[in-house]
DNA sequence: ATTTAATTGTTTATTTTTTGACAGACAAAT
DNA sequence: ATTTGTCTGTCAAAAAATAAACAATTAAAT
């Protein structure tokens, strides 16, 4: 089948490219072109063509791209248009706000059940969602259709809960974790490492000085 | 001068070697090879060997690379060798979840203020950090030398905050709201959009099951 | 001491990504 | 209806990133 895979770079360029249009669309913008797109997002026009045409042409020659229909394709290629139970491990200070976003559950990504070890915790609920020990997470999985699992436990913890969730069919990984999971080929991990993330800025902050010392 | 700019992706892939290295030496190990360290990351040899040479030849010939020295070389250019003063803007879940972390202290990056516009929570702390009104932060700036500004609050309110800070000459912002911030080039903005990144999980989430019917 | 195997730093080749260019298609204006 | 200007989709070129190759050097073995 002739589908060549689509790089990582793309596919990051598009959570950008809907939210921009979304802030179109609210502001009532009907078309945009490839040209206006780029002046706002600072990328080049050029870039923005080729990535939406990985996935079809969704514009036409002349008028540019209508906001709300292109919105809705990107969407759709991000898998948004459909809902996403989600389990959340850790009921610490990043999984209580992870299980506080809204938007999330806007977006169709809804937490049924929050998993934690501490039995103090164990019992109660946030935002209506009940913390209940890890222990039961592998019967609760059987009885309870999940798409993801995320994990917001230290680093020592994570890889034997990740290891018990990918045998009880876990797919998909959403892991806060500073450690890099070890998980079959089928199940998807997406990282979200913010150490990594506060010396990247701490690294530009001191090539910034330096680039103002030359 | 004679300085070429490194590449985003070089600067991404050096807290993983130096996560990679830290690991290494706790568990003793002295020496390694690029090709042990590759085999390890899954990377290949030639790129870490690469990535490393834009800063300096840190290895010996025949012998390797010694895993203490290449750690703190790995540090040194990530910045990691003096410490950060920072301030939080927003005391919801996510900020206190940010507060919290233990490593980020560890590293040096160290919190010395929250800003709230919740007057229920001014005058609190969160872990011995006192929250304070927002209005006041202009007055601890000038008061405070601080490196980096965390922004943890919804994007409304984010734009208007970042614009004060960049007033009271904030260079660095470590910004957690959905939005591109648009500050002058001598700051520098280091983003971590959740939704982007769960919407990549979505993504291949969906793409792994269309692989699969093929 | 000499040889052999290992391993880096760097050069060269390959692949991937990004940018630029332009023909064809459409919309709007006259 | 015809013309003019706009804008996409796609092809080609350029740039960047990655991988491979290899000479130089060192460590270890004999």
């Amino acid at each position: 089948m002739e589908e060549r895979l689509i790089s990582k770079a793309v596919i990051s360029r598009l959570p950008v490219y809907l939210r921009y249009l979304g802030e179109l669309k609210d502001e009532g913008v009907e078309k945009i072109s490839s040209k206006e797109l780029s002046d706002l997002m600072h990328v080049t026009a050029s870039q923005i063509r080729q990535d939406l045409n990985n996935f079809g042409g969704f514009g036409q020659q002349g008028y540019g791209y209508n906001v709300s229909n292109l919105y809705n394709e990107i969407g759709r290629i991000l898998g948004l248009d459909r809902r996403y139970n989600m389990i959340l491990i850790g009921a610490g200070n990043l999984g209580s706000a992870l299980s506080g976003y809204q938007s999330f559950e806007n977006r169709g990504f809804s937490f049924k059940a929050i998993f934690d070890s501490n039995h103090k915790l164990v019992g109660d609920s946030i935002r209506n969602i009940p913390i209940m020990d890890i222990n039961v997470m592998p019967a609760f999985l059987e009885n309870n259709k999940i798409d993801i699992a995320v994990i917001a436990i230290p680093k020592t913890a994570a890889v034997s809960v990740v290891d018990t969730l990918v045998k009880c069919g876990i797919k998909a990984i959403w892991n806060f974790s500073h450690v890099d999971l070890d998980v079959p080929e089928d199940v998807v991990v997406e990282n979200v490492h913010l150490s990594e993330s506060l010396m990247r800025l701490s690294y530009n902050i001191n090539e910034r000085v330096k680039e103002g010392a030359e």
